[in-house]
DNA sequence: GATGAATGAGTCTTCATTCAT
DNA sequence: GATGAATGAAGACTCATTCAT
């Protein structure tokens, strides 16, 4: 084959729709990204058909690399408290180290052209966590809750976390811990 | 004034710029705005003076609509527990009786366009529910967290729950009490 | 009504397409037709949805003219070669005095793009024509053929004289004259 | 040479050009053309250093053909109706034959993109027809016509007569007989 | 020579805003 | 004030052509 796709080119791209969409919101034009990503305007339609596709493919790339970030060194025959307070910090640490990426995440979330399969395919790498949250209601340390909604509570309790930490990064700390413990006494089962 | 500009045309333009925003997203074209709204093009823009204006005014307005809604019979003298339940209640019910612009205002909360005052605008309102907090935290009742963090948490765990309910709308009861105890739980100190 | 829609600018702009495509073909940029219409790139779309939309009219436009200078003194009553004379005379006529359009009709005609309806609006105004040339068939004047081969005949010889005319301006006479012996000789029966 | 230019290569892409601009016109995209020719988007290049020069090419390329489906078989020394009707029946078999080619031909006529040297170079191989009308009109058969009025009305008569040939399949006997009657007798001096 | 990724000028079209009516 | 036609800058995307592999 002459000159292969490259990978790199491709993830060049990725990171600069991040960094610009984050920035200017999606609205951006592919023109900057292209620029940012040092390639030609053209360049970007060999990588993804559509803008469409492009900001679709970037919010599976962000999901898969949360996914990444939350299951390396996750403990998996830990208590559920110990797997839960895994998979916070490491979001958390994960958000507040990539600011771009969740910012970009935001937006897309509220943008109307996300395709089912991409959705499906942003929900599919966190198992993991389901599983978690069906562990804990089965041993009855959850309150009775559906599983969706607590798993939903885990995600906006840890990014207004974030938002925070970023507000306040000399707080890393204390938010992160007071952030957890809230959700923590939020969602178990008093005795 | 010969013609006065008219309150209804001004909040026909805010209401269907709040639909269509929601419907689909803030890239929308204020020709379908105005003309949603019953007007011709020009006008909206004797009413706004530019797109990014509109926006910001419609947040300010949606802002107040939450307050009002809020602070409609509140139990001033009452209990914290009572206060933040009737606050967490109305904002609920509000959402979910105004799916279009609760959709509208998450919009514009990503957009990169707000300016300083119109997020100083739509704080103002709420001065009551920090009073609340304020209270609540000298009584010993709150963790001690950060006031704005407390605020914040209340706001996203509201937002969680009023997508539930649109999700379930048969599961409203459960879903807002369920959704006011984690939150109780979550902020309140463990005697 | 503020500015109504000029019937002026609408013509100006299917003129200048004309000129145009007949000069490029059918691959001319929009804008260069606006330019030459004198209107802005943006107006041409007020008056066309789109390009296809644009070139559907212009073929409309043209063959409607054509029609009408057909139709302009035609002398229902006399006999079939008169009738004949006059249509062939007056489309070789128009064909001289309007090249333009005669050209880009030519373009368009080839090209892809025309609708159903188009090509339906475009023969309708022709029934004088077919009318000739079924009262000729009655009347034993033609050879047994069928009628839209007859049409299509006289189309393609009076296309190619005017082409030889327009080549050798000053024998319009002899061209035009012959061109008509050879159609008349040739579909006419030989008694 | 390592590896010669294949001439099979040439005539994929030629053979590939026609039925592609057949079917969309000459706005299509060189790289529909190599692909489906089966060679690369580049390939193309190294065979015609330009889409211009690719047209250009083609049209030659399909005089040529014609030239030789019309003299092959010629009676050069019959009769002029005999070389007369050979040419037809050739011609408009040729054409039956081969639609796309026809089409392909048609478009790139009303292009503004040929040369002077294809115009000519498309003319060449036909000199034997001109030989026959002068002929022809030597010997008083003809009408006093230009030569290559006479010539191009045998191209339009044919033409027409593919077409509906092409529409109505079952008659080509009749559309091809009928042609030439119409033909003859258009062209030929009155007794 | 063959391949196909890379390029960027050029295209159609949209849209916020202006302004004649 | 209200209207909607006019404007032209900006944007997504295409495509002939080049060139690294």
């Amino acid at each position: 084959m002459a000159r292969p796709k490259s990978e790199d080119k491709r993830n060049a791209i990725l990171s600069a729709a991040a960094q610009i969409i984050a920035e200017r919101g999606l609205a951006a034009a592919t023109s900057v990204i292209s620029n940012a990503a040092g390639v030609a305007e053209g360049t970007l339609f060999t990588y993804f058909e559509t803008k469409d596709d492009l900001i679709n493919e970037l919010y599976r790339h962000i999901k898969r690399e949360i996914a990444d970030a939350m299951m390396s060194g996750f403990p998996r025959r830990k208590s559920v408290r110990h797997r839960l307070q895994h998979v916070w910090d490491s979001y958390v640490n994960w958000g507040v180290a990539n600011p771009m990426q969740q910012k970009a995440l935001k937006q897309i979330e509220v943008w109307g052209g996300l395709t089912a399969e991409s959705k499906a395919a942003g929900t599919a790498p966190f198992i993991e966590v389901q599983r978690l949250a069906d562990d804990a209601i089965a041993q009855r340390i959850l309150q009775k809750l559906p599983q969706q909604f607590v798993a939903a509570i885990i995600g906006t309790l840890s990014e207004t976390t974030m938002e925070f930490i970023r507000q306040y990064p000399s707080k890393v700390e204390m938010y992160r811990k007071s952030g957890f413990e809230v959700l923590w006494a939020g969602i178990t089962r008093k005795r």
